[in-house]
DNA sequence: TAACACGGTTCAAATAATGAACCACTTACC
DNA sequence: GGTAAGTGGTTCATTATTTGAACCGTGTTA
């Protein structure tokens, strides 16, 4: 059901690390006939959704994605502050960030900043959705965040990404109860080998967390003496973050992250 | 021809006063059956282009809309790095900034960033297309942009917005004659009232204005002493705007602007 | 030269979109 | 307290649009 929706599925093609895509590799990723594939395009391109580069006859997103972006500021206002207080924090810790916002019932990356300081950085896909066993941000997400998503944890079997990937419901509540305490969540390379992640809530109204502010280190900077810097960035991040989308913090939530 | 692009039309039903709205609203502007409404909301809805309130049940523009402006700036980057030197300008000229750029054969807003220093601001709306013939960024496109742009003139009749705008064909083209030589353009309230606008071309790759970069000025504040502070913050944004998307500016453009 | 992959087109067949009428509910008004 | 008009949302027979196998012309490779 729904031609507008196979259409925009398209969309959902385009990556990171695939930002053009040609006419006959769109038709196969997606599954779609060559020729339905085509008169998708050519809809989502005259939105403006879509561009074909006249050379290479190869498509990305198109424009119209920036309007509707600013379009979204303005109905849900919040994120253009946001990456600015995460810019700061950059420059500060000099490492990437990513804001992730639960949507519907998934987390999804909403802001990325990544590091101006080091060639060696981690840079997250945005389109990627975020698994809420393998990252700090998901896990800080089961934490803090609406109940459901811990109660879900027992009906869908978990992806393993790496060795060091929980799996295991109840080994994930240990960890989440050890999180709720400390007021951040980490992940050292759960979800990517190679990759450190810290991350704390961001609150909604109602004292829930309504997304996750992350820090992504490569494990090379991932040293003891470097951690007390990026809790603190974390943490004042949290605050800041909360108020800027107009929420609480819990009274319990702790004001000060230790290692 | 095309349900996919019925549907997403409707995102353009959304505007800067007109951020929420309920389906029967949607039906009557969009001249759709208030049920093909309805499912082409529930497709957008899933893919997140579309997000309902639950409470009032308006709907807006979506979270997905943020995912797909950052998978655009990987395909077409640049605009980020242009909204941080707007943002600077901003700072130091304290007006709004407006980034247009030509797609297809429209001028298109792709960055706004207003002021934070005046209350009384200029706000312009993400979703309006540029008129050419009104506004400081039409203008300079015509004196700098495709020169198709400047040929079309003759064949459609151009839209008058205040007493100020030029719609005769001829009395435009004298105008670009003056914009060419001085390198960059003015709008005295031709589009709206009371909004001056001073725009600079964007040059791309082979000395063609891909776009615009403008500063806009509530009249109260575009007196003569401030114009030589807008003129010199607008020609080196031009430069540095050039220069951030990879193209030339012509050897024979001013090097400085004058009143 | 032949084989293959590319982007794009065609048209009969099949599937999915459509819309008038309807429901349940809330608000406003006399 | 009754009614009228608004809202969001649903139903289902009718209709029109989407679909896809085969095809074309071109460019690349072996």
């Amino acid at each position: 059901m729904g031609t507008a929706l196979n259409a925009l599925k398209m969309l959902d093609l385009f990556s990171n690390s695939l930002a053009e895509i040609g006419l006959s590799q769109i038709s196969r990723l997606s599954g779609l006939n060559k020729a339905t594939a085509l008169r998708h395009l050519r809809a989502l391109e005259e939105f403006g959704l879509i561009e074909q580069n006249p050379q290479t006859k190869t498509y990305t997103i198109g424009p119209a994605a920036l309007r509707l972006a600013a379009l979204r500021e303005i109905a849900k206002p919040g994120l253009e502050g946001a990456r600015q207080k995460m810019q700061a924090a950059m420059l500060d810790v000099g490492e990437s960030l990513h804001l992730t916002l639960l949507e519907k019932d998934t987390l999804q990356t909403a802001v990325v900043v990544e590091t101006t300081q080091h060639s060696v950085r981690v840079s997250l896909d945005p389109s990627e959705v975020i698994p809420i066993n393998a990252t700090a941000s998901g896990l800080c997400m089961l934490g803090f965040g609406p109940s459901f998503l811990l109660s879900r944890l027992d009906q869908e079997e978990q992806e393993r990404f790496t060795d060091a990937t929980l799996t295991d419901p109840d080994l994930i509540k240990e960890k989440v109860a050890l999180i709720r305490r400390a007021g951040w969540a980490n992940s050292n390379g759960s979800y990517e080998e190679g990759v450190f992640g810290f991350a704390a809530p961001i609150f909604g109204i109602s004292q829930v967390a309504l997304g996750t502010i992350s820090i992504a280190v490569p494990d090379i900077r991932a040293t003891s003496e470097r951690l007390p810097v990026i809790l603190k960035s974390l943490q004042s991040l949290s605050r800041d973050l909360t108020a800027n989308f107009g929420g609480q913090m819990p009274e319990t939530f702790p004001t000060e992250f230790h290692p």
